[in-house]
DNA sequence: GCTACAAATGCAACAAGGTTGCGTTTACTG
DNA sequence: CAGTAAACGCAACCTTGTTGCATTTGTAGC
């Protein structure tokens, strides 16, 4: 062993919130802590949660929207909606690899594939209108779902 | 000629919910007229507004509420995310017709606007996947509210 | 290390969207 | 036309998210 050193220098959330030039807070350095932590997503009351069974001391409300805002703004996190309509965030690393690809949705049991496909080229837009994100998914059920219907 | 009866008795939506099997009210059909209507899927919010226009009495919020989810409960309406987490509903038979283009929603307003252009053919699946529902979806700025911003 | 300033935080209040409980009215059944 | 379950209106409440302002804190420059 001996490989720890004496203080937890090398962390990860540090340097990616100053090399985003922005202040590196403890509150930020949690939230992204944890957003890298997480599997999933997570809505704003998860991660309250989640935050409140460490052993600092609880952080506002607000100030966590803010601080989920502010890592969105400097691109270290994502925001999305889930199917009730809450915001739920995710670390910018883990999903920078699903930006470019086709998604298929098991209408079933929810699951999300990654097709080996690239989206086709988007559609000559309306005057005015401008494109930020583009999103091809394909929804029906999945092999696993399929075989279990059949039963 | 000589076709129509005396009173407006040929009322698509008031079928439609009888044939449901829920009761027939007047706010249940004049909900239902109102999707019928609507090019895009409507908000609450919006529904409320376009329902005040009219000569009746304006209806109340929570009813609103509760007719929608009934329309959508007995299979009439749908019901779905926009990109502000804000809930947008439909006519069921109006979607069928959506299924086959691509949408573009604005993540500001909100917005669902329907393009002309047709969805691209779906790359080739994995076996035992079989798919029901393709959405080629643009998000970005609309031109409103793109107009907005730069003021 | 100290200072100054902008950025970040905490608090209170607010706003929109949505839900629950309950008494009253209304559409359908017999 | 009476009885009943469903639908409605109202009030209150909850969750999610935002705004304004005073205070604290991170960081650049000395």
């Amino acid at each position: 062993m001996a490989r720890a050193p004496a203080a937890p220098v090398a962390d990860v959330s540090v340097d990616l919130i100053r090399a985003a030039g922005v202040k590196v807070t403890r509150g930020r350095v949690r939230v992204l802590d944890a957003l890298h932590a997480a599997r999933q997503p997570l809505s704003h009351a998860e991660m309250e949660m989640r935050l409140d069974e460490g052993s600092e001391p609880a952080m506002d409300r607000v100030t966590l929207y803010r601080i989920l805002d502010s890592l969105v703004a400097c691109g270290l996190a994502l925001k999305a909606v889930d199917t009730r309509g809450v915001f739920r965030f995710s670390a910018a690393g883990a999903q920078r690899q699903h930006a470019n690809h086709v998604h298929f949705r098991c209408t079933d049991c929810g699951g999300v594939f990654c097709l080996k496909a690239e989206p086709p080229p988007p559609p000559r837009l309306p005057r005015g209108f401008r494109l930020n994100e583009l999103a091809f998914d394909l929804r029906g059920t999945c092999a696993g779902c399929s075989s279990r219907e059949a039963v």
